[in-house]
DNA sequence: GATAGTTTCATACAACTGTTTGAATTGCAA
DNA sequence: TTGCAATTCAAACAGTTGTATGAAACTATC
């Protein structure tokens, strides 16, 4: 086991080469010149290249899965054992948002590590990520209790809608400020997150004055 | 000028492997094989392998803004030079999911390069998507005549998630299909469309009662 | 303080990458 | 047909990549 020193450098000197420069930028032998071990340090410590981009994401990703859990918990525990799809929706998105948004100096490396994995998908990454499935079934769960009389088929469309508005608002920050000339404050993550709520609650809520007739009569046929 | 034919041979056979197994796995060695010509023609020809995939990329893109610009400009003359906030964001997410969803067996190779580049952003692809903006900026332009009392702002937010959504969709149709246990039809463009607009319009004009009062207050304010 | 197990190190490996070169071939115009 | 440009070709280039090796340096246990 050891000091572990080395491992622990390596991990820290990947993830900040890989939050700036991107995955396809960095090399093993950047990141061993970086934490000042030596190149076969990698495959001892994590096997290949590609477990210790695994080993990165899958750290940051249940982080991410604990806060928004711990989250949904508290909102439930609050309402008696049943959280509102506010703050159910709230608990997805916010953890990600507050961690990957805001002023772009106080972001953390590990912040930067994510965005730059949503922003640019390695196997490894796209590996692990399709393994989010369980973790989102339990917010799915949670929707199911908070409006029992939905459909079932809208709480999947509904998760599946926050999550792409949050994932892009991150991926494309950018692009959001270039194209409203700066108009579209990216800095106030409290209001970016309450954005994304309230339209994902009109989504899952408002959506049957909105939505077509057909869509509401064969949803009634079933 | 010639007979074009290794040009174009080249072409084909890049974005048919490209969509197929990634860029990443990809080599230009693949696709000389695939194109039966020599390997410098690939330089010959364009210069460099960054070069042939942002051409690849260009034309799908100027394919895919052609028929959005064409769609908003029919909905726009139908309706005596100002289109339904509807018909503008069906404009903008229809061509797009039209191409990239329905059935898998079904796609062509352009619509399959296109989720692929959804899914992968290599850097040649990603400068060109970063100079949509101009495009971009029509369409907030026609919400504009659509709706002159709203925000500016609300455009550009309704802008980016519609297309979040649209994009998100497309690229992680597999995510949502194993999450919903196949409830969410994937297949059923037109609804997937509907409900994506159906959002949007949402976000952009049923927003006041959903949204905090700061923020409403904040608008008026201005 | 000898021993066994872990960790580090310099170095080599083997394969693959995109790109270049210069000669051969082709196509077209004069 | 001759001449000139455009195209094709085989081959090599110049680097880089992740990984493996086997000896050396440690560390802790008895």
């Amino acid at each position: 086991m050891a000091s572990d020193r080395t491992r622990t450098s390596i991990l820290s000197a990947a993830e900040r080469l890989y939050a700036d420069r991107g995955f396809g930028e960095v090399t093993l032998r950047d990141i061993v010149a970086e934490a000042d071990v030596n190149l076969a340090a990698v495959n001892y410590h994590f096997g290949s290249k590609d477990e210790l981009i695994a080993e990165l994401f899958v750290t940051r990703s249940l982080a991410t899965n604990r806060e928004r859990l711990n989250e949904l918990k508290a909102a439930e525990e609050a309402g008696g054992g049943r959280a509102s799809i506010d703050a159910i929706l709230r608990a997805l998105v916010g953890p990600t948002l507050r961690g990957c948004l805001g002023p772009e100096r106080e972001r953390s490396t590990a912040a930067r590590f994510m965005i730059r994995a949503s922003i640019e998908s390695v196997p490894p990454i796209r590996r692990i990520r399709n393994r989010e499935i369980d973790h989102l079934r339990k917010f799915a769960a949670a929707m199911r209790r908070a409006l029992p009389d939905r459909d079932e088929v809208d709480f999947y469309w509904g998760l599946h809608f926050a999550l792409a508005m949050a994932h892009q608002t991150i991926r494309d920050s950018e692009r959001l400020t270039k194209l409203s000339d700066g108009q579209c404050d990216l800095n106030d993550v409290q209001a970016i997150i309450k954005r994304i709520v309230a339209v994902s609650v009109m989504a899952l809520t408002g959506g049957e004055v909105a939505k077509a007739p057909e869509i509401v009569a064969a949803r009634r046929a079933r």
